[in-house]
DNA sequence: AGTATGCTACTATATCAATAGTAAGTGTCC
DNA sequence: GGACACTTACTATTGATATAGTAGCATACT
């Protein structure tokens, strides 16, 4: 299993966009203002569950993703829509979609990905 | 904050789906066979939380759920939203939807769903 | 009315999460 | 080549999570 903790998803987060980085590039990102040791040990741990490889560089290390965004992603939404939207997709999708924040733009390109999708069922 | 942990999540998610339930309902329910106790316990915690509350039921107590679905729900999408997708609700769905259990009937009750939505939109 | 049984209240404990300090090593720059 | 600064390695602490036991109370049933 895949869950990352609160602190964790903060720090992977950054790996995911930066691509990888070196603990001081994580801690100038992080929102919160951590020691520079606190972001150190949750790399490691990190990398001791194995979501995260590190190389040499130089005298530090750099750190890199080993678990991609989609997987992350995809176990939380899993249980999300399991035990909070009784197994249902309409209903997160439904929920999700209830933002008023979301422009009607953003609206018809998720149209569009459905339609996408849907084109991929029939043509296998 | 409405950070659910695991558990508690599993707690809630039989009380979302039951309206309200004694100790020994959700216990039954729950998919880990945890101690009776255990299940009590975990239900004192959201209590004190102010996510459950409870009424007097013969000799038992009666937990019912004061957090929505919808709220718990969408922090976990919120903070998704955020940290793994880099802040695109269309990542999200995209890799909700490339999920390959999801039927042609379902996608097009998605796509009614964006619909009815892009309605509401231009008729405030 | 007495009693058995299920329920709560309180307590306990091991593990993990979150945070950080200290010491020691290693490049880098003058 | 030596001093400095940054980095890692190891250790520590606090608080939360997850789990459960025991004791005692209250209710339902006979």
């Amino acid at each position: 299993m895949t869950a990352l903790t609160a602190r964790e998803m903060d720090v992977m987060s950054v790996l995911w966009d930066l691509g990888s980085a070196t603990v001081a590039e994580v801690s100038a990102r992080l929102d919160d203002d951590l020691a520079y040791t606190t972001v150190l040990t949750v790399l490691r741990i990190l990398e001791s569950k194995g979501l995260v490889g590190h190389e040499r560089e130089g005298r530090a290390h750099r750190y890199y993703p080993l678990l991609a965004r989609q997987e992350a992603g995809r176990s939380v939404l899993d249980r999300l829509r399991d035990k909070v939207y009784s197994g249902s997709t309409e209903m997160l999708v439904a929920n999700l979609v209830a933002d008023e924040r979301l422009s009607a733009k953003t609206i018809r390109r998720l149209r569009k990905l459905l339609d996408e999708r849907l084109e991929k069922e029939e043509q296998p």
